[in-house]
DNA sequence: CTAGGGTTAG
């Protein structure tokens, strides 16, 4: 076979399809040789091989996190008249889910006009591109029309519940379906844990472990399931979340072989979150591979401590490392610098998150920041820093300053800010809600009250014991 | 194996 044949290169390209650079030689190969322009006096056989490799091409920059370069590559496609099928929409629907501006709309016109919405695996991946964007009506009607809906398709209407909180129709929903799996099930107690419903979570995994889809070994819990499950653990202040977590440490220390990065980094969170530093810090050491998410879990459990100085030691080993900090890592740091009053080095850290970081400072940030200065007794500096800010301050923001003026005493700033809270109130600030360090007590009771008695309706029970885990 | 879909943390 020619080296600079179309059949090679793609081979070559799905060999290397997680390699950048190559990805990009083969690319550049590809555009000089002219295989990616569509040649309607081609040979039969090969007539779709513009095609073929467009659609590598998409999924493999889509692989790399560069959503923007996947759906440019979409219009450079149709730019060769290389004539998309139904194998190029489902990468491109993922995309347009974590791209700005959304393009979803657009593409989803597309699919309608080129006759392949009824293809099944762009039907779940418009499901779950709605779901996503928080459009559960959208979601529930591409749902609707999808015929014959299997599991995972039921799964995508489920996660579609679960990820906008509608827990209670999550349940009805899983409680209908004929066939679950361990998604089904995992995307239920995931839901209850990003809503902060944590007893819940942890209850709809018992119920898991007891129902006849697990006892019958039709359905395991994996990885993904226990994470969801500790981080409900680590975050439910109940002795018997603890015991919980640390029965599901016990199990899979017992049965898989080592800590992946996502158990390990779940348990140093519940180990730190409980208090148990020694136990984090032995986790820590344990793991063989770990993740800027490990790190994050770590730095945070001594920041959340009071062990402000060993939190920030944490960050500088973190860089010497390799590790390049996220936007969480620079959260934990801040957080533990206005902890300590560690104002100078605070204000330096949130200087280089841009420059040198290049992490782009969110409201946390910005909330942590006005913490950091209001903790020190700089009021004056915090409200300078709050008008400073390129975009408008939320509650928690606001609720930061609020904090620091009760802490100093500030009655007239105080009530200036409490009344500018007290606007927030009735809104929802659904897209901050996952942001529940600094939004702690903000927006939790509203749907809990709900979902309980959905969770009654749905005739769950009383939870009988399991052979490894005890009821609580 | 033979392009593409659903669940995971801080």
């Amino acid at each position: 076979m020619q080296l600079s044949s179309p059949e090679y290169l793609l081979r070559l390209l799905k060999h290397l399809i997680n390699h950048q650079n190559e990805v990009r030689q083969i690319h550049s190969i590809l555009l000089t040789k002219g295989h990616l322009l569509f040649d309607p006096n081609s040979p039969p056989l090969s007539i779709w091989k513009p095609t073929l490799l467009y659609n590598t091409l998409i999924r493999a920059h889509l692989n790399f996190g560069q959503n923007h370069k996947t759906l440019h590559l979409f219009t450079r496609m149709l730019a060769h008249n290389a004539p998309p099928n139904a194998h190029t929409f489902p990468s491109l629907i993922k995309a347009a889910t974590f791209s700005l501006p959304p393009s979803g709309t657009s593409l989803h016109g597309q699919i309608v006009r080129r006759g392949v919405l009824c293809d099944s695996f762009i039907q779940t991946s418009l499901l779950s591109m709605y779901s996503q964007l928080g459009d559960l009506l959208n979601a529930r009607k591409v749902f609707d029309e999808i015929s014959r809906p299997r599991v995972v398709e039921y799964n995508a209407m489920l996660d579609a519940f679960s990820r906008n909180g509608d827990l209670g129709s999550a349940v009805l929903f899983i409680n209908r379906m004929s066939n679950r799996d361990v998604v089904s099930w995992t995307s239920v107690i995931s839901g209850f844990s990003r809503s902060g419903l944590f007893r819940e979570a942890i209850q709809f995994f018992r119920e898991m472990i007891v129902h006849a889809d697990v006892t019958t070994g039709l359905v395991k819990p994996n990885e993904a399931t226990y994470v969801s499950v500790l981080s409900s653990c680590a975050n439910l202040n109940e002795g018997g979340a603890f015991g919980l977590g640390k029965q599901i440490h016990g199990y899979i220390i017992r049965n898989e072989e080592a800590l992946t990065v996502s158990t390990g980094t779940a348990l140093v969170d519940l180990y730190g979150k409980k208090g148990y530093l020694k136990d984090a810090m032995k986790l820590f050491d344990q793991m063989v591979v770990r993740g800027v998410c490990t790190w994050n879990a770590m730095i945070f459990s001594f920041a959340d401590n009071g062990r402000e100085i060993q939190a920030l030691d944490m960050f500088e080993k973190m860089r010497r490392e390799g590790f390049l900090p996220n936007g969480i890592t620079l959260l934990a740091v801040l957080s533990a610098c206005a902890r300590a009053k560690l104002v100078q080095i605070g204000l330096e850290l949130f200087q280089a998150m841009w420059s040198e970081f290049q992490v782009l400072p969110i409201m946390e940030h910005y909330g942590c920041v006005v913490d950091l200065l209001g903790k020190a007794g700089l009021l004056g500096e915090a409200v300078e820093f709050i008008k400073s800010m390129p975009f408008d301050p939320d509650a928690s923001v606001w609720g930061a300053l609020l904090g620091a003026c009760k802490i100093q005493g500030a009655i007239e700033l105080g009530n200036e800010v409490g009344f500018k809270l007290f606007n927030f109130q009735p809104q929802t600030c659904g897209q901050y809600v996952t942001l529940s360090h600094i939004n702690a007590g903000l927006q939790r009771w509203g749907p809990a009250a709900d979902v309980r008695k959905a969770l009654k309706m749905s005739g769950i029970r009383k939870v009988p014991a399991s052979s490894w885990i005890d009821p609580m």
